[in-house]
DNA sequence: ACCTGAACACCGTTCAAGT
DNA sequence: ACCTGAACACCGTTCAAGT
């Protein structure tokens, strides 16, 4: 007798089909990936994708909560780390998927729901560094503060930068994170 | 006897054509503008185009130049103003363009000429904000001061803030750049 | 319910043909 | 040299038709 529960195959084509798209987002981009292309890899018809997904933005969007989903969790592994490292890891973290940041920005005014997963993300991860910089920077500036960090992550992913150079822009960030007592004294000469 | 010089017709239209994809491109954004929309904006058929300027990126980067050079030419104007001022203007002066901001990251490995481009802008305009950071930061981290303030504005453009929220950031990003002993005072309790 | 072949309305670009 | 109509190879999406 069927064990699974009614729509569970369904679910599990869905998301084969979506991590078929997370491959060929993640490598060739947006753009370069055909609706023909994600059936191929999945090997099914050109529109068997509607039937599953949706439009080419459902499954973009698919793509970016798996891909969110893993970072989280992932995240939870260094979330007691201290922040200057956690900005490092957060960044090379990201690098794999630096091609859906730019398209995500670009895509945002084209597609209601691209939009609202846009908005959701920022509001979830800029509640999370937010948590993360409370008493570390002076409260009335924390939003500010927030908002060029996350600034800072994306355009290190959205430019080719050397790792050293992305290492720096993390520090200089963080160096104001740190309560003024605990600052190192400027090098003398 | 004509006295345009040979090339000066050619020259004209194509500066029509130009400011046509302008208007477009700014309006629209460059994916909603087809070449046939320009091509019927500029009362052209759809593949003169080709003739005057070349693919739809050398048409991009074409308007890129035009918004460049008078961007420039406008921030003279202000180049003497306090550095907080002058991220304030840069920011609301940017933001008629700001779809363009992400078009450019989006196609970023797609064509080496906007490649190109995109490097360029980059070494222009940083070029600029180090010298005007010059004195007002370490030597030694301006390279990575430099690099979080244009992230910061490029994030600014392509995230929609209120003008207030916009200002909170700039002023943040700008409070690290006066001297320690011109710092305003922590205000009291 | 699930999947498809065929078609639709586009798109950027090319090219032979005109002037 | 300049401009075009027509065509080309795509694209995302829809839909009637199958099982």
């Amino acid at each position: 007798m069927p064990s699974t529960r009614p729509g569970r195959d369904r679910e599990e084509k869905r998301t084969e089909l979506v991590d078929a798209a997370r491959r060929l987002f993640v490598q060739d981009g947006y753009d370069a990936t055909s609706m023909a292309a994600l059936a191929r890899e999945a090997r099914v018809a050109a529109n068997t994708v509607y039937w599953y997904v949706g439009d080419k933005d459902d499954v973009l969007i698919a793509v970016l909560d798996a891909l969110l989903a893993e970072g989280l969790a992932d995240y939870a592994s260094i979330a007691d780390r201290p922040l200057r490292e956690q900005l490092r890891w957060t960044v090379e973290r990201l690098r794999g998927m630096r091609r859906l940041v730019a398209t995500v920005h670009a895509r945002i005014g084209r597609s209601a729901a691209l939009d609202a997963w846009h908005d959701a993300f920022h509001a979830s991860t800029e509640g999370i560094l937010r948590a993360a910089l409370e008493g570390a920077v002076d409260p009335g500036a924390i939003d500010a503060e927030v908002r060029i960090a996350v600034f800072a992550v994306e355009g290190l992913l959205t430019h080719e930068l050397a790792e050293q150079e992305r290492r720096a822009v993390c520090d200089q960030l963080a160096a104001r994170w740190v309560a003024p007592e605990d600052r190192p004294g400027r090098p003398p000469g």
